[in-house]
DNA sequence: AATAAATCGGACACACTGTCCGAAGAATCA
DNA sequence: TGATTCTTCGGACAGTGTGTCCGATTTATT
């Protein structure tokens, strides 16, 4: 039983192997020249195997392109997660947070782009996702959340309505994003992340 | 040779209308279902002409989408100039921009959620569209650069780098559309305006 | 009525999607 | 080792959409 567990184990390692190869690949393609100008044998040939390979592990491309975001989700939760437990003083982490999506954008301008702009279309699918902040996602609109309500609390913020601090943060943020992901040359991560973060906060001081 | 000049606007006359004609049902329909799943045939027949008669407007479908999104901008720039006009006071004058921008987008919600989305894809084609802003396009940003050194020159705005804050608004503003446009029940739109307006302009007050 | 222009409708080649299946290969088990 | 099971391969397939073309038909102009 151990055995066949452990082997059933190492499939599923595989098999998430092949997939994440075939997500980097069609994530590359995807964002150097946009979801509707890529091919199923494109990157099938691009990730070194066969079509209908491609088609056992997605059932469909939206659910390859849905694949491809969800990944990239992930990686930017998992790299503010450590700042984000590191500071607790909500204007700090408010610099940290916008900091870190920004340096996951830098990361993959092309393909974060794409992600910005076909989150529309992914979401739709998922009825999880609220129209608010759809984008940046619920994990990070909570984020938001919770430094405002902080941030009122200990008197550095002035108290509004929860939901519309945290709209009007998110949306700055959204903004933001978007703007430096079209940029051919963005100026420096630091310096953006910085200012825009001043913003924020001049909106937000009690 | 009058004759034939009135005969000739007569007849551009007539091309303008039957292009406008497919181009709102095309923009209705990719609102509604977005840009892909949306055929040629369809459009063509929901319009009343041959598919054949629509590649005579138009290149192909790109250009067709182009156009739909050029004559949304348009509808946009005209609907704003008005209220433009008459305010000259900056923090007035940014009240209504963005009043303005929010009455058209409720005006149409689907197709210009589908803006915001297909911006990217369609300003890759014209190098005219700088990076920067590049959705609510240079005529808009020309407008926020305006006011903004108004503001600063009558002592209400604290001095910046002009660049960086037309980008610090133009964000907040975009970032507030995009979510704005994709909410099934937004909010009225007076008290957004005001909302997105007022925080804006204590990021910008001296 | 004659002429010119726009539209129609349908045929065409081409490309892509998603499905299917038998053959070939690799890993696992007895 | 040989038998079994799982995966991948490669190609065929129907279906759908795109963009082009052209002769026939309608509509406007003179």
């Amino acid at each position: 039983m151990a055995a066949r567990k452990s082997s059933d184990n190492l499939k599923e390692v595989i098999r998430d192997f092949r997939r994440d190869q075939v997500i980097d690949v069609a994530r590359r393609l995807f964002g150097e020249r946009g979801t509707t100008e890529v091919s199923m044998d494109e990157i099938a040939a691009e990730a070194g195997v066969a079509r209908s390979t491609v088609y056992v592990y997605f059932a469909n491309r939206d659910e390859l392109l849905r694949a491809c975001l969800q990944r990239m989700l992930n990686q930017l939760l998992e790299s503010i997660a450590v700042d984000w437990e590191r500071d607790t003083e909500p204007a700090q982490r408010l610099r940290t947070l916008i900091g870190g999506m920004f340096e996951r954008l830098d990361d993959n301008p092309a393909f974060f782009r794409l992600a910005l702009v076909t989150q529309e279309a992914v979401t739709q699918g998922s009825a999880a996702v609220g129209s608010e902040l759809a984008l940046i996602g619920l994990e990070i609109a909570g984020m938001i959340d919770n430094l405002y309500l902080e941030g009122v609390s200990s008197g550095l913020f002035r108290p509004m309505e929860p939901d519309r601090a945290t709209s009007l943060i998110g949306q700055q943020i959204y903004g933001a994003m978007s703007v430096r992901a079209s940029e051919l040359i963005p100026i420096p991560r630091a310096d953006a992340a910085a200012e825009v973060t001043e913003f924020i906060l001049r909106g937000l001081f009690a």
